[in-house]
DNA sequence: AGGCCTGTTGCACGAACGTACAATAACTGG
DNA sequence: CCAGTTATTGTACGTTCGTGCAACAGGCCT
């Protein structure tokens, strides 16, 4: 990390290599959805959530449909990354390999209201965007491709692979959505009791 | 059904019983909601679709975080509804009555873009409002008491029933918010045939 | 050291926002 | 038929929105 923000403690503007101030801008969006909510999040806010200038943003987004866009995709990552060490960490065998993909998905850095905010955010926004709902489409393709190459692993029939991997996403989504938006209600332990029996009977 | 609104051609404003005029702005809040997405949606935007002043939405709520949120009640009480009508068709078998359940999810007037848009709007709001996230939890909470007397009725053990209507909740939520983020991906059928899969286990 | 490049600021602009409020018009009861 | 009630309108206000743009300043190269 070349710059870190708060460790500057001179008035003036800081210049930063552009992808830094970039991925700093994305942050503070994540940031500021996760704090006050979709309706409450604006350029402005971003720009003071990032101590930079209002009219910085449009230098680096098209506009603030775009700036959400691009934290949408860098969270995507962000799951992407946790869920790749996680199955890394798990070994070879196919059915570890699997239950450390649903351990995952309801640990830090995944279940996360940051992480619920921003994609509640992105969904409000498929609606009337065509593209983001082709983003959307993309991504979620790659979510189940991900479950169907795990699910076959553990030798699940091919004619069965397509709902069973549909199955799989649809619980986990289903789980991690509640258990960020009532965090009171069942524990990620718990969740991932779930997920496993369900995978018991896919597989069986 | 007093008056009808499409019916009268006279240009001069029209006055209506209370509640049915409390109704028509929150059924047009879904409309916009559906058409123009959480970000397009405002006072004028709803008062325009309702074809009303936008003074007259301040006389009926208090804001339009309040409308919103009527408008997720009133959705809630439509699922309700026709959760009741299809139970009510199944008969008396506790397994025929699931099974009406979950299929009754995946159909219309459940599986339906608008009531989407309404849900995220809402789930938008639960971040910054503490008030709006009591109303969520009440009501997901009833969600899982309906499903916990549905598995009980078909002899789940006690001891195995509170993760099983979570279990239960998370599926079928997953597969309804998927099956209207994007209709292309399966079918209505294809989701219940994946959540009768599910509860098969579950009952076993 | 000086000049170019560009990241960055600060502001200005028009539009749209949510809300308040007095005036108006449509029903109701006498 | 008239007065009272209230649903409804229309507008005005202050705020905030997203964006464009000219000026400023920090970093690199020669």
């Amino acid at each position: 990390m070349t710059n870190s923000a708060a460790s500057a403690s001179a008035p003036g503007p800081r210049r930063s290599e552009p992808d830094v101030r970039r991925q700093s801008l994305i942050h503070a969006t994540t940031r500021v959805l996760a704090r006050e909510g979709a309706a409450g999040t604006s350029v402005r806010m971003i720009a003071r959530e990032a101590q930079v200038s209002p009219g910085l943003i449009t230098h680096y987004f098209t506009g603030i449909d775009a700036l959400i866009a691009a934290a949408y995709a860098d969270i995507d990552a962000t799951v992407t990354a946790a869920m790749d060490g996680a199955l890394a960490a798990a070994g070879t065998d196919p059915r570890a390999r699997l239950d450390a993909f649903v351990t995952a998905s309801f640990a830090p850095p995944i279940a996360d209201r940051a992480l619920l905010a921003t994609w509640i955010a992105f969904w409000s926004l498929v609606t009337a965007h065509t593209d983001i709902a082709r983003q959307h489409d993309d991504q979620y393709a790659a979510f189940r491709a991900r479950l169907t190459d795990l699910l076959a692993d553990c030798g699940v029939a091919p004619a069965r692979l397509r709902l069973a991997a549909i199955a799989l996403a649809a619980l986990v989504d289903g789980l991690w959505l509640e258990l960020c938006l009532s965090p009171g209600c069942f524990s990620g332990e718990e969740a991932s009791r779930i997920a496993r029996d369900q995978i018991d009977s896919l597989i069986s």
